[in-house]
DNA sequence: TTGTAAGCGTTATCAT
DNA sequence: ATGATAACGCTTACAA
């Protein structure tokens, strides 16, 4: 047997397909006798009816479907951005398909090709301003909301942003109260604006007597790692002084930060202070644990939804930057004189 | 303007509809003259058409989509699978759509009220057995692949299966090769087939003259480490022979139990060795790295959807169980006489 | 209060 | 070689 339509509810019913329609979209205040609405929802439910959505989305010219658009899903970030932005469409009876951008934040090719399916929304995260232009190219009236990118860029209906600057503020700070003065940047290799807002935030922050230098790795544990070693070799003469705190744009390059001080035999965080940003799970699978910045990744998500829905809705949308928290563990300790 | 239908392009190439749907479909040999297709073929490039999805998946009764049903996200294993999947699903003009099953491995819930879609086909990775029936209750006849689940329980269409045993049984001889005698399970706590078959193998290949203790533990680092805790702090006094290796069904609880060893001032891996499973980033990131099982995620990922293609193209699939491999890392050693 | 009918944009079957 | 036409299953005026 075939999947009942609405039609055979109606000859099941022995009403029409009209009122089917009606009773089961939930609109039928005063056009439908409340004996026959439930008449209806029984016969339909005994058949087991559940509409077309190919039909309904044709008829309606909306397929409540988003397409959220990441540069890939390994990273825990992005999996929580995903899992806010469903929980919220998914209270809507929206759905969410992804879109991994292919080249980490390269221009995103035909994004519709792969994900087959006409959409109401597209919802951006941490995109790179250029691949922003990829996206929007092909079809310029798509609501676009952009998440943690730069709102000043312009061209899409809605910002989410994180309070990146505080948190990389707060960071800074405590490294400095703990007595550091020589820092070393550890940034993601990735051009976005993301990165960039970390890197201002950290510059302006540092105030005289202070040195910062800036090396830049892959977004991997091995990758962050080698960079580090790199790095650091600089300064095994005593010529130079030796940074004693490294700040990274990120949790996987902290940890690989952590790899590269132990390789060459530094005691964390006695030797080298080492901070994260997001506080993901692999904050605390490390030994010592990261000094790090909190960002609610899911909240991330459940707010590009919001804004996302608002927009179709045709509601403006806008929210004060996320919050974010700093969050001190061991991997971060006074410098050792010496 | 509103965006073009195939109408619009057949009217603006001054032909059919239908010789428009023809040479857009690429059947159109022998059928439409050669000077004729090209036209349409430009005018469709010129207007920017593209097909109405909803309209076209009416048409054909299939949607070209398939459902993939994961426990979670921020597991990186179903991220890889979901990676591989899509990767496939791609190639083949098929696009993947996620659904998280609510509790971990629990029954799902009506999967389509979120995923809004209609569907080709489901593939489920990792689910309970009882999880599988609530999937399948929603429609009986549509193509179900399960992954790294009981191949014997019958009712899905395909099987993609991992050697997981093969792996479980090199651990275990590794370990046995090292001397150790004496140890313990750090076993998921939640019941599901894949660890199941773990612990099978795990018994299966200590032979006499050993001891094997298991401990269940929520897929999560603090949760292991503090079923760990607790497990180890049995054997504080000399009464009862401590373990020397500690065997994990997953690289988070191995993670997790490296914490709680730690915590008790035993060494890694001279007082203790820990194996883990998966071979994700966690097991190089923490020190020292995790000696695990690699499994081939995305791969997994690749074959379920090859799976679903062949079984949506009527014919049958099966496969031998994709080959994982022992990776010796620094988180095993003999164990040292005391 | 309920039924009739048109149309969403596509593809496929028939004529021409 | 091409064109007219009928579905696919649903929603929503409008008619009864």
């Amino acid at each position: 047997m075939t999947r009942p339509t609405s039609r055979d509810v109606a000859h099941a019913a022995g009403v029409s397909q009209a009122t089917v329609s009606l009773v089961l979209a939930g609109k039928w205040r005063g056009r439908v006798s409340e004996r026959t609405a439930t008449h209806v929802r029984e016969t339909a439910d005994a058949l087991g009816y559940r509409p077309n959505l190919a039909a309904r989305n044709l008829r309606l010219g909306s397929t409540r479907t988003a397409l959220l658009v990441v540069p890939a899903l390994t990273n825990e970030f992005f999996a929580r951005v995903y899992t806010g932005a469903a929980k919220v469409a998914a209270g809507h009876g929206f759905g969410v398909v992804l879109y991994l951008s292919p080249d980490g934040t390269g221009p995103a090719r035909d994004p519709f090709a792969s994900a087959r399916t006409a959409l109401d929304g597209i919802i951006a995260s941490s995109m790179a301003t250029d691949a922003l232009e990829g996206i929007r190219g092909e079809d310029q009236d798509l609501p676009l909301v952009m998440l943690d990118s730069d709102p000043t860029a312009g061209g899409a209906s809605a910002y989410v942003n994180i309070a990146l600057a505080d948190g990389m503020t707060a960071v800074t700070t405590h490294l400095l109260d703990q007595g550091h003065r020589h820092f070393l940047h550890l940034a993601s290799a990735v051009d976005s604006w993301t990165f960039d807002i970390r890197a201002a935030a950290l510059a302006r922050t540092l105030g005289p007597g202070t040195t910062l230098r800036t090396v830049r790795a892959p977004l991997t544990i091995t990758d962050a790692c080698a960079a580090m070693e790199r790095a650091l070799a600089d300064h095994t003469g005593p010529a130079t002084a030796r940074p004693t705190a490294v700040v990274c744009d990120d949790d996987i390059l902290a940890v690989g930060a952590c790899k590269a001080a132990r390789r060459l035999g530094l005691a964390l965080p006695e030797d080298l202070s080492v901070t994260g940003f997001d506080d993901m799970a692999l904050a605390t699978a490390v030994e010592p644990e990261l000094t790090t910045v909190r960002i609610p990744a899911e909240r991330v998500g459940e707010d590009g939804m919001r804004a996302l829905l608002a927009v179709l809705e045709g509601h403006a949308w806008t929210a004060p930057p996320l919050p974010v928290e700093l969050v001190v563990r061991g991997s971060t300790a006074p410098p050792t004189a010496r």
